[in-house]
DNA sequence: TGCAAACCATAAC
DNA sequence: GTTATGGTTTGCA
């Protein structure tokens, strides 16, 4: 197994791979602990070898980058989930499929995948391939941004650069049932409003 | 608003 | 098996 970091645009970018396969991926504003959430959603301890990116890595920094732009998925990147849960597969699979501009619940992806909204929760917190399983785009029932491993002002600016206009709400088709998103516009409103009170 | 109880998959014992 | 733990939700004062 290797792990991969680079600075894009002063963001750091990490990536473990093993075998030309992606098994997670973070962000941040500091190398070490990107290099140190990778060990650990991975449970792995003692000094990792690093080398050359190949094009599956390349291609996943690109993905990521584009992402923390606000410029969409691309879904060209295969992740390989086979060590998680089946229902945290299910779940990861389900958010993936959110598309840009807009939001769900956790209760909402819960409804699609036959879960409960707090395992859902729990499925984000240790999501592996942050950001590209956007699990930003899961906030509160009630519009609020609810949280973010890396930070709330982080799933914030994500957020902002991910508005696309949209006015309505809609139902979308996912594997496991139906999922209601909404567009992002609905919580960044409200969130300004909290902001101006008590800033984050 | 704020609080308490119900909820559900996981990980750790 | 059992228990503890969350990036939740909902209902009710």
């Amino acid at each position: 197994m290797e792990i991969y970091v680079k600075n894009i645009d002063g963001v750091w970018f990490g990536i473990a791979s093993e075998e030309h396969r992606v098994l997670a991926t973070t962000f941040g504003s500091d190398e070490n602990d990107v290099i140190q959430s990778l060990k650990e959603t991975l449970h792995l301890t003692g000094p990792m070898k690093t080398s050359v990116p190949s094009a599956l890595e390349e291609k996943a920094f690109s993905a990521m980058k584009r992402i923390r732009e606000g410029k969409g998925t691309p879904d060209n990147v295969s992740l390989c989930m086979d060590r998680l849960p089946t229902y945290t597969q299910c779940v990861l699979r389900t958010v993936s499929q959110i598309p840009v501009g807009y939001v769900s619940s956790y209760g909402g992806v819960a409804e699609a995948t036959g879960g409960g909204a707090r395992a859902v929760g729990n499925a984000m917190a240790k999501n592996p391939f942050a950001p590209i399983v956007p699990c930003h785009r899961v906030v509160t029932s009630s519009l609020g941004l609810g949280g973010y491993t890396g930070g709330l002002r982080v799933k914030y600016d994500l957020l902002k650069r991910e508005k696309r206009g949209y006015t309505e709400a809609k139902n979308i088709q996912v594997e496991s049932g139906t999922l209601k998103v909404f567009p992002v516009e609905f919580v960044l409103g409200k969130l300004e409003k909290l902001l101006a009170k008590r800033p984050l």
